[in-house]
DNA sequence: CGCACCATGTAATGCGTTACATGATTTT
DNA sequence: AAAATCATGTAACGCATTACATGGTGCG
């Protein structure tokens, strides 16, 4: 899945694998994220797949830089994936929320400590959302006019993790009074 | 992970792996999810570790059933767990939004097919929680009243569920509006 | 002086999925 | 007659993380 991410990227322009770790972590982060060390690898191996090309750009004062650049055969492998419907729903894996799960018999203060370190959490990226990354999004537009159409579904992305830190923010103040006022057992 | 949310399981009463398996996907499976064949693979794991304990018990006109057992040192295992608190965000990895991300030179038929059918799966697993999995808390902590308590938290857990479907719904919903709204290219 | 940034990779390990393998009973 | 339920496991593979390994420049 990871190919499909790189490959979107390297549908705007050439990159190299450290500005594809930033691209991501400037934009699909909260929802599509990986390392360094994984981009690498899943950049050989599309390059063995034929997916993308390199050239080793040398630079003084700076380590060469080894630059991708999508093929025609990528470009075809990222529309196929592009247009192949999603019949399933995403499987989630939320450690807080299974965690609560089985927090009956801990003590209330542990819970609660829990709770609202989470919910501080969740608040802090939620204006990150709204502030952060809508700069971002603004601002490679404006580098790259070219983009505009695309940017109008980054802004929509955008706007999917700040409802869900929204959320995620008003459930943890629910739980937290539910949690408050339970009875002793 | 998966191995704290068998101990949590197994915290309440002894299990087959078969029977953690359906345990989880009456009540968890929106947040924490596993397969058979690596519960299989865990259990013997913990078992290893002295965490769990299991016994062979022959039935008549059904496959013998391995029974799990959760052991001190498992009990201790899960205390340790649950009180360690969380100071990161849980990532997530949502193939759908990442494919939106990218779909700007889509023909827009697809995408709004995309994004309908999703509307429509995430709709009906809102429902399921409304529902479904109400019933199921419900049920079990009618055949188990000692877990009473736990069950507060099961709740709490449920409307995370159905919060996040809400969400989803609303957000595809803007989306669709967007994608519809837009000039053509 | 130390930290962050730029820049690339490999190796070991862990977590999770898919496929393989079996087989009786109960429900539709 | 077919499908679902009960019941257990192994093997191969793939995806992802952590640790290892290197080294120069610029900023506070």
């Amino acid at each position: 899945m990871l190919k499909f991410a790189l490959l979107g990227f390297l549908n705007y322009y050439p990159m190299t694998g450290y500005d594809l770790k930033q691209a991501m972590d400037r934009s699909t982060t909260h929802f599509w994220h990986a390392r360094l060390s994984q981009i690498y690898t899943t950049l050989k191996t599309l390059e063995g797949e034929g997916c993308v090309a390199s050239t080793l750009e040398a630079q003084q004062e700076r380590p060469d830089r080894r630059v991708y650049a999508i093929t025609d055969r990528g470009r075809e492998a990222l529309q196929q994936w592009l247009a192949q419907t999603e019949t399933e729903l995403s499987p989630k894996k939320e450690t807080l929320v299974l965690k609560l799960f089985f927090s009956a018999r801990l003590d209330r203060q542990t819970v609660l400590t829990q709770l609202r370190l989470q919910r501080d959490l969740h608040h802090r990226q939620m204006l990150y959302y709204r502030e952060g990354v809508s700069r971002d999004i603004e601002q490679e537009a404006k580098e790259h006019p070219e983009l505009a159409q695309d940017a109008v579904l980054w802004e929509a992305t955008r706007r999917f993790g700040e409802m869900y830190e929204e959320l995620y923010v008003r459930w943890l103040e629910e739980t937290i009074h539910l949690v408050e006022e339970q009875p002793a057992s």
